[in-house]
DNA sequence: ATACCTCGAGCTCC
DNA sequence: CTCGAGGTAT
């Protein structure tokens, strides 16, 4: 067969594939049998090896990748992924319907306002980055600012376009939820218990596993599917709604469930039952339905809370309810000595995992439940993750069985229980549980990050008398390690250098992970940044810290008390003698702060930068940047096409400067 | 080959 | 809170 006889059949044989897969993927209308997909995919295959030379990247057979990896790269986002504010029933959904009517300033007879409702998949998030038209980056969402690279496993997905049509806008990112459908994940289990292999509980977890597979030619044979929802930055595409978004996601081939138009809070509440109703004979898992707002030109308007937009929700479908027997209440001593009872269950199969534990939080809630050893329990998963004791059934109780109480000592150190408040509390400061808990807290992730460092591990650190505080951690040698169970050469090295590389951590991880009251991550980075040196923060007076942005009175007293203990500071001093590092390696912003104290809006479409970027430089410049327009806005930027955020500014007299006047301002 | 450990995924409640 | 993957120990 000549050479361009060749060419022409490899074209045909990608362009027949890829209808087929969208028939499958997009459309769920298989066109032909899998023996004859699979035919069409080996012909292909045999073709491309004859002439390797004709291999295209976007070609269906180039799906899967070659070597594994070693590990994945972490890729940070272009956008945050966020995450979506919940409700659980009607009336908390026309409560969502109320306050975007209300956000937008809507009298009350103004028509309804119209929601895009789609179903939420339960799956594994990801992003996808296509440039020039092509996949060229697949993340999983990470702690939502940044995630790991997962290009390569992503890519062995069917039905994910690996290339766009032509006419795709260049560079675009798209989200979506990567699932395994029911059917395939039978089919998986089938196949491993065939195999003799262990079979896997539940398609989500399946899912998310395979996603982190290092082999992506395990990934291409495991069968994966993805529903495409959001199209990042729809706006700057000429689309004005979300029903619009979804077509264009579909024109572009991209596998979605659509969304349906609903008019007000009723047809919301009528999607959400027929959804309901529905949702069991899917083939894939549904945990709830999303809703947004429409007509993204509303979103400005609406903003955000700190957490959440203020133009979307999600309602999540009642969480499945067992019962089972409560077999025992444990305590557990916490970092700040804190002890918090555990209901110990009669394993139990709910909302896809066995649940054999569940927190009861503290004294108030075993109370307030009445919960008896003995009791037969009512367990649920809230958000279908974390399990949850809802209620005892009091007819099943057993004669004699007694309310819980409270021991009067705590359970690692024996010393005296103290209660303040609805919590229970061993105030012995040398208590060993505490001493894990803070050692834990230390190694965590999101404190010093010692990698290799794990509860099992610091269990016997702590009990082994290697490690008596947390800088005993930076004493530890490879030969010392050699003496703990489970402690071979390479774990030994492993963790030293672990701990060695955590002496590099900004101030803002130390602060943290000294465990200091009421000081998380948020709180240690505000007065790491504004400090800067370890020495200065400790050396800082109540009055100082308490006029810190997003510090109030009991971070400022907290901090303040830590540092006035002689014991923390010499534990800090050994540290630093340690080699710990004890500044901010975070430069501060080199601008004079020209903004500092400005609560500033932006609105309409700026000619010289995104909103991101607008954003960074007024923050650079000591800044705030707010969503919404109220008295305590300073100024409003505005660009072409200003919203309603305009007007408001109008009404309440709010200084108006455009892109322009704003830059000439910085001087830039 | 098997057993144990760490990590990260889902992200609610207090 | 539980699961799956990957790595190391036994």
């Amino acid at each position: 067969m000549s050479r361009s006889k060749v060419a022409q059949e490899i074209l045909a044989l990608r362009e027949e594939i890829r209808e087929h897969d969208r028939a499958y993927y997009r459309d769920a209308h298989p066109t032909i049998s899998d023996q004859e997909y699979d035919g069409l995919i080996v012909r292909l295959r045999e073709l491309e090896d004859l002439h390797p030379d004709l291999i295209t990247e976007d070609s269906p057979t180039q799906r899967v990748g070659g070597d594994p990896l070693e590990e994945f790269r972490s890729v940070p986002h272009s956008v945050p992924m966020l995450s979506l504010d919940n409700t659980y029933n009607a009336e908390e959904m026309r409560a969502f319907d109320q306050r975007v009517r209300r956000g937008l300033d809507l009298p009350e007879d103004a028509p309804p306002i119209e929601y895009a409702v789609e179903p939420k998949i339960d799956g594994v998030a990801v992003a996808l980055r296509y440039q020039g038209g092509r996949l060229a980056l697949g993340a999983t969402r990470g702690n939502g600012v940044e995630g790991d690279d997962i290009t390569l496993n992503v890519r062995t997905i069917r039905g994910l376009p690996l290339v766009l049509p032509k006419g795709a806008p260049s560079e675009l990112e798209v989200r979506g939820e990567v699932y395994m459908p029911l059917a395939g994940f039978l089919q998986l289990n089938e196949a491993m218990e065939r195999q003799g292999l262990k079979q896997y509980v539940n398609p989500r977890n399946t899912a998310a596993g395979t996603l982190k597979l290092l082999d992506s030619s395990t990934v291409a044979a495991r069968p994966l599917a993805i529903a495409v929802y959001t199209l990042v930055n729809a706006d700057q595409y000429n689309l004005e709604t979300q029903l619009d978004m979804f077509r264009f996601l579909g024109d572009l081939g991209f596998p979605t469930q659509g969304a349906e138009l609903c008019r007000g809070a009723d047809e919301v509440m009528e999607a959400i039952e027929t959804w309901g109703d529905r949702h069991p004979g899917l083939g894939f898992d549904v945990d709830g339905l999303v809703v947004k707002v429409n007509h993204f030109n509303l979103y400005d308007e609406l903003g955000a809370t700190s957490k959440f937009p203020r133009w979307a929700i999600s309602y999540k479908f009642p969480a499945e309810e067992k019962s089972t027997k409560l077999l025992d209440i444990v305590l557990q001593v916490g970092r700040t000595g804190a002890v918090t009872p555990t209901a110990i269950l009669e394993p139990v199969f709910v909302s896809g995992t066995t649940v054999s534990r569940a927190t009861l939080h503290n004294a108030d809630e075993v109370e307030r439940l009445d919960a008896r050893i003995g009791d037969t329990v009512v367990v649920k998963k809230a958000g279908e993750i974390i399990p949850k004791v809802e209620r005892v059934l009091l007819n099943e109780r057993p004669a004699g069985a007694k309310p819980f109480r409270y021991p009067k000592d705590c359970p690692s150190c024996r010393a005296e229980l103290v209660r303040e408040d609805v919590l229970i509390r061993c105030i012995n400061l040398a208590c060993p549980a505490q001493l894990e808990r803070s050692v834990m807290h230390f190694a965590s992730r999101g404190a010093m990050d010692i990698e290799g460092l794990g509860e099992k591990l610091v269990l016997q650190l702590v009990r082994e008398g290697l490690v008596k505080d947390v800088s005993d951690l930076y004493k530890l040698t490879v030969e010392k390690l050699g003496d703990l169970e489970r402690m071979g050469e390479k774990s030994a090295a492993n963790l030293v250098m672990g701990i060695e590389s955590s002496k590099q951590q900004d101030l803002a991880r130390l602060v943290y992970a000294l465990g200091i009251r009421h000081v998380g991550s948020q709180g240690a980075k505000v007065v790491a940044r504004h400090y800067q040196t370890m020495e200065a923060l400790m050396g800082a007076d109540e009055s100082e810290l308490e006029a810190l942005d997003e510090v109030g009175p009991v971070i400022a007293a907290s901090i303040h008390e830590f540092f006035n203990r002689k014991a923390n500071r010499d534990l800090v001093a050994r540290l630093q003698t340690a080699g710990v590092n004890m500044e901010s390696l975070e430069t501060p912003s080199e601008e004079e702060p020209l903004l500092a104290g400005e609560i500033i809006v932006v609105t309409g479409t700026l000619e010289k930068h995104s909103r991101n970027e607008i954003k960074a430089l007024i923050e650079k410049f000591g800044g705030k940047v707010t969503g919404s327009v109220s008295k305590k806005t300073t100024f409003l930027i505005a660009g072409s096409e200003p919203g309603s955020k305009y007007d408001k500014a109008q009404t309440l007299k709010i200084p108006v400067l455009s892109e322009a006047e704003f830059l000439r301002r910085l001087g830039q």
